[in-house]
DNA sequence: TTGTCATATCGAGAAATGTCGATATATTTG
DNA sequence: CAAATATATCGACATTTCTCGATATGACAA
């Protein structure tokens, strides 16, 4: 992985709500509420759920989730007027063999 | 590891230097001249010769290096006037378990 | 003790980030 | 088409971080 991309994923884990919401989405059956229309929180939770969960607003989540999929830390799916994010395993790995 | 500790580390990958500080650091023979003193680079590089590598002012580096340690990033030992630092890395594999 | 060297800390101004409310966009529903 | 809903983006102000030069501290040498 590229330098530039460990400092992006860098600013991404600098702040505890995100770090929190990246811990969430380990398990993201256990910590937040099924989705309104069918599709499981498996396959991503959506944005209203997550801004909840945390309290703060909902420009402020939409922009941190907007950040950590840029950086690769997160997977975004649309789906009509929802979007659903999950962890992106893959990235996370490649970050993880950068520092280690 | 606490969430808290989590974060501060990820303030310290969140600067391009520091990371490639972390990264020399993975081989501190190949990356750094060998120390004055009679210590080797495997236990540790000094201030100077990261300063140096970097080209900031060593103010700006001491810093890094003293955040570094402070969230358990780096490991320090001092020897008469140089301060020696070096990966602990106990405290980084501790990290990746947290986030993966 | 005085001077020198390596490192740490301080104070400051510039730059980046945090966070909000307001608003825009896009999708679905009536 | 108009209204409602979910999310994204914008503009602004507050807070934090960046980075430097100046200075303090502490160890060693003369």
């Amino acid at each position: 992985m590229k330098l530039k991309q460990v400092v992006e994923i860098g600013k991404c884990l600098s702040n505890q709500t995100r770090v929190e919401i990246l811990e969430w989405l380990k398990n993201p059956e256990a910590n937040f509420p099924p989705n309104e229309s069918g599709i499981s929180n498996k396959e991503g939770v959506c944005v209203g759920n997550i801004q909840e969960k945390t309290g703060l607003s909902q420009s402020t989540i939409s922009t941190y989730l907007g950040s950590m999929e840029r950086c690769g830390l997160l997977h975004m799916v649309r789906n009509g007027k929802w979007s659903y994010f999950s962890r992106n395993e893959e990235t996370i790995q490649e970050f993880i063999r950068s520092i280690q």
